[in-house]
DNA sequence: GGGGGCTATGGGGGG
DNA sequence: CATAGCCCCC
């Protein structure tokens, strides 16, 4: 190993200092919040390159594209230009750069589409329709999810029959088709030349796997060093590729994972910590690191976090502390409504940046969904204040665009059917739906795509002059994007389909917007055409539309330029994993909100809506505030939350008692218990009326309560069940209550314990 | 057979 | 509150 002169090493602690040099073999490192978890990998990849190994050999797996560039802008701080040609990016985008290059290997064309979400539940949606299944019952986004697991844990649709557990499920929730509806999809994927998203790991899979002796043992010797950041956030799918990558018989081990179980927060799109203990299985010489010096908040936040995370159960012991000063402790911001919500915290953020001298960009304002940014939006924009929001709807969305997008996706890929069915008609030439479900019709029968029916064979239609007029349209596109650039094509595509004309034709304010938006696609194709962006994997000089096409699929709204840089930061608490800000705004923090109502009906989720929490106030250098309304507007109508059991996790040391206005009494009576049972912890801030030791406290079956039992409830105190009715709604009267002893209680939902 | 307007329904996080 | 599906008219 050859000597590094200056030393970035000296810029690391020990442990962290340990885990860059540790080069050789598999290497663990749990990294806490603000651990220097960033500086570790970015100078251990340094670390790699100055000790002689070429950058392309380097494989860093991240979670987020701008993880993974400004991974690369530091390594080249230490390394210099060599830093573009590590194979440094989301599993996603790597995977499909590899993809376009081997698809032939699986029987893809190497200018597969694609599919998005949307495209993905709109061929659901078809393929259910097709089978004249009822929709109310087969709801698309349960059956993608379904579809979607299925893939991240390897089941086929053939796998997935002969699996009762999954059949079973299926039938409980009177969904037997689902298989079906899998293997059509599948199908219907192969014949439009597309993969989804999952596809993109699971095809990679499959290339690995079916491939052992050419193109696997190719990219087992190309990746002699595999990175994997947020190893916590991957799924069964995506380490069972990384184990093809890197164990085979002479193979290193050169792994080296990093992450954080308590910040595990994707465990919906399959993310499994299983694969933490897996890896020490898997790979029993390892060296692990833990990183527990936190440099990045001050220690009531420090203090704070502890506390909250110390009531998940599982987890790897670990405590992460800070030398920083004491700081400023917790502001609490209650709010009558949501409304009020986004004016405190404007004005909060105006007497902070007075106070404090803070930037825009030293501000976060962290909500759990998206749909709440809209009230933090209009009080900034009164205010002056430049905001981001990330998140939503990205710029590749909206329709406008998604329009010009789908003409450039069939031109590319004729088989691509999601793109022909959502232009064909578009701007209006005369296919409406029952021509086009013919045509679907006898795409499906024949196992071909809709270009082929349209193109090569005889069908019964009144439209087929206008049939005849469009494919001859998209064939002079694609003979265009032969000899054309691929800023020339779009533009000729724009203006020959007529979107563009029909988009001008619209002068209202919006109208004039979709126009500005379809100009900046075309800004941002002529940007590609002329910048070369050195990546591996890639050749140069490749401008076309299929490689525009493939770089943007994977886009996030995270990854667009904007203009100025000097603006407040509004994202959900997911995206926010990996930043920080001097001064942080967690918001929205209510019952059925935060934790999220999906999550309340289980303690694994409660759980992960707890490292979500974890996740949000640890994102904050010096100013943490959290704030939570009454009552809000949700689903259209005005909803009145309790505060989140979150808040009354953190112990009244850490939070500043002058902003704890919580603790005065509302117009709306006593705040009621956070709900649920919590195990014996830090003392909630509002003690309830009457009190039942929650220590003590055992919740029984809802099913097992019934007429004439004494029952115990956690807020209420000693009842007696009334009735109990045919939706297990029970009538219990409760001696404790003076004002209206007699309630109605969904069993589902109380916690109800039997006395007698 | 195609287009426009109205009603009903569902509504989380993201690559 | 947004979108999808449905109904009615051309």
């Amino acid at each position: 190993m050859q000597e590094v002169g200056y030393s970035y090493l000296d810029e690391l602690n020990e442990i962290q200092r340990n885990a860059v040099t540790a080069l050789e073999g598999p290497v663990m490192v749990i990294a806490g919040p603000g651990s220097g978890k960033t500086r570790v990998l970015t100078y251990r990849i340094a670390h790699l390159i100055k000790s002689g190994v070429a950058p392309w050999q380097i494989l860093a797996l991240t979670f987020t594209n701008k993880a993974a560039r400004e991974m690369k802008e530091r390594i080249e701080k230490v390394v210099g230009s060599g830093a573009n040609k590590v194979w440094a990016g989301t599993f996603h985008s790597l995977f499909a750069r590899i993809l376009r290059v081997e698809a032939h290997h699986l029987g893809y064309p190497n200018d597969f589409t694609i599919y998005d979400t949307d495209d993905s539940k709109s061929l659901i949606g078809t393929i259910i329709k097709s089978m004249s299944l009822d929709k109310k019952v087969y709801n698309i986004n349960a059956i993608r999810s379904r579809i979607s697991s299925s893939k991240s844990n390897l089941i086929t649709p053939k796998n997935y029959v002969t699996n009762e557990d999954l059949m079973s499920y299926d039938r409980m929730n009177r969904r037997p088709m689902t298989h079906v509806i899998y293997e059509k999809y599948v199908k219907a994927c192969e014949r439009a030349g597309a993969m989804d998203f999952d596809d993109l790991l699971l095809q990679m899979f499959r290339l690995l796997y079916q491939n052992p002796n050419d193109v696997r043992k190719k990219y087992q010797y190309q990746f002699q060093y595999i990175m994997v950041d947020e190893f916590q956030d991957t799924n069964y799918l995506q380490y069972e590729i990384i184990k093809l990558l890197a164990i085979y018989p002479e193979s290193n081990h050169n792994v080296c994972i990093v992450g954080d179980d308590a910040q595990s927060i994707y465990s919906f799109r399959g993310a499994t910590i299983e694969n933490i203990l897996q890896f020490e299985s898997d790979f029993p010489e390892l060296q692990t690191f833990k990183l527990e010096q936190n440099y990045r908040s001050t220690n009531h936040i420090v203090a704070a976090a502890n506390e909250v995370i110390s009531y998940n159960k599982r987890q790897i012991q670990k405590k992460i502390w800070s030398d920083r000063t004491e700081g400023q402790k917790i502001k609490i911001i209650k709010t009558m409504t949501d409304n009020e919500e986004g004016r405190r915290v404007a004005d909060s953020i105006i007497e902070q940046k007075n106070r404090y001298n803070l930037a825009n960009h030293e501000i976060a304002i962290l909500y759990r969904t998206n749909a709440q940014s809209r009230v933090f939006e209009e009080h900034l924009r009164r205010y002056n204040i430049p905001y981001r929001i990330y998140g939503g709807l990205s710029f590749y969305q909206r329709k406008e665009i998604k329009d010009v997008i789908c003409y450039i996706r069939l031109t590319v890929n004729d088989r691509d059917d999601e793109a022909l069915k959502r232009i064909i008609n578009y701007p209006r030439r005369g296919i409406g739906n029952t021509t086009l479900e013919k045509i679907a019709t006898l795409a499906t029968d024949n196992d071909v795509a809709m270009w082929h029916v349209l193109t090569q064979m005889e069908y019964n239609a009144r439209a087929k002059k206008t049939i005849g007029e469009f494919t001859k349209m998209i064939q002079g596109f694609k003979a265009k994007a032969q000899s054309l650039d691929a800023y020339e094509t779009a533009l000729h595509i724009v203006k020959r389909s007529g979107i563009i004309d029909l988009l001008k034709a619209d002068t209202s304010p919006e109208g004039q917007a979709r126009v500005d938006n379809v100009n900046a696609l075309l800004d941002s194709i002529k940007e590609f055409v002329d910048n070369d962006v050195i990546e591996p994997g890639v050749e140069d000089d490749d401008k076309s539309l299929a490689r525009f096409l493939q770089s943007i699929s994977l886009m996030t709204d995270a990854d667009q330029e904007q203009e100025g840089n000097d603006y407040v930061t509004l994202m959900s608490t997911h995206s926010a994993k990996g930043l920080e800000f001097r001064s942080v705004f967690v918001v929205g923090l209510e019952e059925n909100l935060f934790p999220s109502y999906m999550s309340l009906s289980s303690p694994d989720q409660i759980d992960e809506e707890r490292r979500l929490f974890y996740v949000a106030i640890t994102r904050a250098e010096e100013y943490l505030t959290l704030s939570h309304a009454n009552s809000r507007y949700q689903f259209g109508n005005m909803r009145f939350n309790d505060p989140s059991r979150f808040l009354d996790e953190i112990s009244e040391e850490n939070i500043d008692a002058i902003s704890s206005i919580r603790k005065k009494a509302s117009p709306f009576g006593e705040p009621k218990a956070a709900g649920g049972i919590r195990r014996l912890g830090p003392k909630p801030v509002h003690q309830p009326k009457i009190m039942v030791s929650a220590a003590d406290f055992k919740a029984s079956p809802a099913e097992e309560i019934k007429e004439g039992m004494d029952v115990l409830h956690l807020k209420f105190g000693n009842g007696k069940v009334i009735k109990v009715d045919e939706r297990m709604v029970a009538t219990i009267r409760f001696d404790q209550i003076v004002d209206t002893p007699e309630k109605r209680i969904m069993l589902k939902y109380a916690k109800l314990q039997i006395l007698s």
